[in-house]
DNA sequence: CTTAGTGCAAAGTCTTTGCAGTCCA
DNA sequence: TGGACTGCAAAGACTTTGCACTAAG
């Protein structure tokens, strides 16, 4: 029942925080790969599902049928990622304030919008984009 | 190069259009084979890209490592998802308006947020939820 | 006729699981 | 020492693909 430290584990969570930004279970591998060689996908999987369960890591799938981890002691934060050229771009906490307050107040209703991904169209990619059918759009929060 | 109209994507589209809300890939397959019993599974995954490259059907993840689908022509429309007792709120367009006009005002972004789920807790499961690490969040939109 | 669309089976991708062995507390 | 954790290989879930055939236009 006791929880052990091990190397692999350290080492997954050594990579994690160490990660710009959000990390395939692959990526991870590669790189716990690097110090432990031995290092088998599925000790990664149990892993990421462990510190999952304790709090430690987030899991989210940007829409892209691609999940990706990040510790949560990164804090929360929110991006918007341009459909076009694909550059993200950060954006603050407080431009969701008054949504997750809407919910609130108009649906007692507690969002839970920790770290959000917006699809749209940046400023330069807006002006060649010809309103033609975009069939998917998505937005992930973790 | 000529589109084709078969039985297949004919029936793929109206089991998209009658269902109520969104509908797996699996499902959409039992419920086709009830009208064409010899359909593929194949069929629908390419009938299913097919529809959404004309931009009439869209994808979405729910979070749940789980993809959806939904015809476009009912309209956009958001949710929110309660994550212990997982009934499902509908919100108006206008509960996003104002985020939208804030990330268009202040980023020069262009959101495409057509349907949306936001994860969280509904009135009554919040009283009994006490702050414990909850390590996913999500949102997804298409 | 032409070739988009289909069915089938096989392959691919990502993730989980069973099991025996390992090694942390 | 006990059992949490690991590696390996195999299985699972879901989706895509190759190929020969069918049928829409």
């Amino acid at each position: 029942m006791r929880r052990r430290r091990t190397p692999q584990i350290g080492a997954i969570l050594r990579v994690l925080t160490g990660a710009e930004g959000h990390i395939t279970a692959e990526e991870i591998f590669e790189e716990v790969r690097k110090e432990i060689p031995g290092v088998s996908l599925s000790t990664i999987y149990r892993g990421l599902e462990r510190l999952r369960r304790r709090g430690l890591v987030a899991e989210a799938d940007f829409g892209d049928h691609r999940v990706v981890y990040h510790p949560i002691e990164k804090g929360h934060h929110h991006h918007l990622v341009c459909r076009v050229c694909g550059r993200v771009f950060d954006i603050g906490e407080e431009d969701l304030d008054a949504l997750r307050e809407s919910l609130r107040r108009e649906y007692d209703f507690v969002p839970e919008i920790k770290h959000m991904a917006i699809f749209g169209y940046c400023e330069d990619c807006e002006r060649e984009h010809e309103h033609n059918h975009v069939s998917t759009v998505r937005l992930n929060s973790f």
